[in-house]
DNA sequence: GTTGAATATGTCGGATTTGATATATTTCGA
DNA sequence: TCGAAATATATCAAATCCGACATATTCAAC
């Protein structure tokens, strides 16, 4: 339960309790999170297709499935960012082009 | 099946196949994927100290638990990038700090 | 040392994500 | 246009992750 203890701190830290904010502050984190998974499963299918690769070659070398890859190639909800780094990361995808997805 | 056609063509892609190399390769990634998270893990700690919050006023911020979110600090197996991510965007890291903790 | 707050650890049922499979659709060269 | 390769979509059982809770341990103030 949201005491006035708890909140006085909260706020003190700059975090809006308790109102209509909240919603905004939520908001703003899953559209960022959203964003951030989009630009991710993107940057997975151009990289992919640079390198030649069909999404069966490629869910081999993450032991996974073409079904798999196509549903992160195209932003699936129910693929996680685990996933998508890893498959990144499989690809040597340079730091660089990581750093320029972060919301 | 690995056929010689996409061995060819995942080597023509510069990738090792159906030896040990895979084996280094894999374990390039999931050392780069644990580390990343252990990175991600420790800055939550850190950043939630620094606003002195506790496990537990943070963990409602999150709609969570204290109990997860020690293990997220701890850096548990079992606690996905999708959460320490939403985490380190709840708490407004920045994102110079993000791009720090890449591999 | 006692006490209480903060953090760590273990467990669990429910929810979500997974690889696999089947099948539909698109793409594209012959 | 035809056919095959590539990609998209749907479904499912198994594995994984989740919040919640109980409890143990650590820490700091007194």
């Amino acid at each position: 339960m949201m005491d006035k203890k708890k909140q006085n701190k909260l706020e003190a830290a700059g975090w809006k309790v308790g109102n209509a904010e909240d919603f905004l502050e939520l908001n703003q984190v899953e559209s960022d999170y959203i964003s951030l998974k989009m630009a991710l499963s993107q940057h997975l299918k151009t990289r992919r297709q640079s390198l030649r690769l069909t999404q069966k070659d490629f869910a081999g070398m993450i032991h996974s499935s073409q079904s798999r890859v196509a549903k992160m190639e195209a932003g699936d909800p129910g693929v996680t960012l685990d996933l998508l780094v890893k498959s990144l990361l499989t690809l040597k995808t340079p730091k660089e082009d990581i750093e320029k997805m972060l919301p």
